[in-house]
DNA sequence: GAGGGGATTGCCT
DNA sequence: GGCAATCCCCTCG
């Protein structure tokens, strides 16, 4: 089970799903753009960014549960974004899936899509990846290690990774836990939080 | 039961 | 760079 390698920091699972292939629907994808997250103030990795940093809810229980299942959230009323659970059972975290490569399936994809796309943007954005991918709502709480999933993960060697500060969060801004693999195209671009505090300032 | 916010995206000027 | 679209979920009364 290659879950137990996800037992760990969200930060070094980060590191381990760079490079890691997401199989969905007739599509494998590469991963090479992703965010940690955390969990509660009095946990291990307090962060007040996460979904889980207020304790377990029903939109967020996944993310408290054991490693390697997936958590999905909609943002904004219209996209579905995609999380890896991280983490020994009982803690809180996750690792948000950014960008990732089309490597195959490409025809597919594309039908997703629904329009016409460079090759490089057709899984970038957390959006977009779960849209290419057609990872819904209703895959939630899944086992991306079990071989009857529709939505399966392989761990692969990680790739050279670059970090900097996590994208549309408008709070702990400034902590650098998103990591991408250096110079790939595919990464989505840096907008920060329309509502987060000016760079700098304390978390 | 009502109200507000959000780990986004694409199209507008 | 600005902004609208849109839907749970969470919080409060």
């Amino acid at each position: 089970m290659n879950a137990v390698r996800l037992a760990v920091d969200p930060l070094t699972a980060a590191q381990r799903l760079l490079g890691a292939t997401l199989s969905c629907r007739g599509v494998d994808a590469t991963i090479v753009e992703v965010e940690a997250y955390g969990g509660v103030p009095h946990g291990p990795w307090p962060d007040p960014a996460a979904h889980s940093y207020g304790g377990p809810t029903a939109r967020n229980a996944v993310m408290f549960g054991p490693p390697g299942r997936l958590y999905t959230y909609r943002s904004y009323g219209m996209h579905v974004c995609a999380n890896v659970v991280c983490g020994p059972d009982g803690t809180a975290a996750a690792v948000l899936l950014r960008a990732a490569v089309v490597a195959a399936g490409e025809p597919v994809a594309r039908g997703r899509r629904g329009q016409v796309l460079p090759r490089e943007s057709l899984a970038r954005g957390p959006g977009n990846l779960c849209s290419a991918l057609g990872i819904t709502m209703a895959d939630n709480g899944i086992d991306l290690f079990d071989p009857r999933s529709p939505v399966r993960l392989r761990l692969g060697a990680p790739l050279a990774a670059q970090a900097g500060p996590r994208v549309g969060v408008s709070r702990a801004a400034d902590r650098p836990w998103r990591l991408w693999a250096a110079g790939t195209p595919e990464v989505s671009a840096y907008r920060r939080s329309p509502r987060a505090p000016a760079p700098g300032a304390s978390d």
